[in-house]
DNA sequence: CGAAAAAGTCAAGAAACGGTCAAATTTGCG
DNA sequence: CGCAAATTTGACCGTTTCTTGACTTTTTCG
């Protein structure tokens, strides 16, 4: 299945340019406008994300990161010109890598080649997430934080590897329960209210932090 | 539950076949001769919409648009050749795919489920919905206006997503209280009267605009 | 104008939900 | 088997949210 790309920018005569080729390269191409755009976009669920920094509307580094809350893939800057401070704000902000205008295409194709195999072996290998300096070492089924590991029983880790993998997406107890235990699981959704909070008595004794959210009437939600 | 799907086609012949052929793997069909009756039975709420590119009346294309702007499900061109420019403009308008006639049944079926099946992924995924600046995160449940979040009760929730999720649509309100609290849901369909008045409140505070309207006699509609 | 229908407002009781705890049951392992 | 840890269950309580019904305002139309 071919890749979608989703660039936002406003430049129309670049846009059509990047368009053009990146779809004879067998790319499926969306383009995006302004900032509200690309955020209704990504309902097309891109693989990637060519975004323009300075675009009309919202602030290009907000902008990401509203996307950056929504979808976990690669993001690519498209600037002007760029000095450290802006490429570290930019990398704060969930990019994941620049090219400065003018570029060529071949560049940009080979970047996007690479982002696009890199997060496919991520997505594969199943590793480790990262979450205000707790890891969460996914194939070690362990959690870390400052060095020392805090440990969880079978059932919580299996909690919190589904939320945090999930970040910002609000479950309700059924459905995590579908989700966790498996389908055909039979019992009570209610269990979930224990285990999470002796996932949070745990997180908070050694972290001092909340990292698992609820939200009213609709669920539980892992913070950003 | 089974799939609807609304052809939108004005050779009889080609429907008669079309409609046999799907209803026996198992879609509900219904059908619409020309660009209003089309418009009229968005109202069935299709899971996805056979389009005619060439029907009476209405351009192919406007016609994609309208329909576009009032749900947004799959919609896949039926046409009897194509450029490659055809299918920009179509991609422009919305369509999501082509399909050109004449075409195997077992072809037809194959980019259905396929797009039916993306369409479920996007959906269950949850996405983000934008209005006028108004940014609806309905995986993470949420409203944001201006970076900071607007807080919903889950039903007031419902209704938002439902509503903006059918932009432009009317619904009165036995009709809102049917499709959000569930067809076998007993109860009186005024309370939506008092939860669409929290929402106004809510989002009034915030952004100091309306976003849903009422249309006298009629119901409700979310502004485009 | 004036009556009837539709929509909006408000307050209060009902219902649903989430957090907590302790006890019961199951599981893993020596 | 038998112990300890993990998991599940059920009950309770304070909160938030949902619903209801009475009442007011707005709109339509004879």
């Amino acid at each position: 299945m071919a890749y979608r790309i989703l660039i936002a920018d406003d430049e129309e005569m670049l846009v059509r340019v990047l368009r053009e080729h990146l779809e004879r390269e067998g790319y499926v191409v969306s383009v995006a406008e302004d900032g509200a755009q690309a955020l209704d976009r990504l309902n097309l669920r891109p693989d990637l994300i060519l975004l323009d920094i300075n675009m009309p509307g919202l602030d290009g580094l907000e902008l990401c990161r509203m996307i950056r809350d929504a979808v976990s893939c690669p993001i690519i800057f498209l600037t002007a010109r760029i000095t450290e401070a802006d490429k570290v704000r930019g990398f704060r902000a969930g990019g994941d890598d620049y090219i400065t205008k003018p570029f060529g295409l071949q560049e940009l194709s080979a970047r996007i080649a690479a982002h696009l195999r890199r997060d496919e072996r991520v997505k594969s290998a199943g590793s480790i997430v990262s979450s205000h300096g707790l890891i969460v070492d996914l194939a070690g089924r362990r959690v870390l934080w400052s060095g020392s590991e805090i440990r969880f029983s079978k059932r919580e880790f299996d909690i919190i590897e589904f939320l945090i993998t999930n970040k910002n997406q609000i479950f309700d107890r059924e459905r995590m329960y579908e989700l966790v235990w498996g389908l055909d699981a039979e019992g009570d959704s209610s269990v979930i209210k224990e285990h999470v909070r002796k996932i949070r008595a745990k997180l908070l004794e050694a972290t001092g932090r909340e990292f698992i959210e609820t939200v009213w009437g609709m669920g539980y939600r892992w913070k950003k």
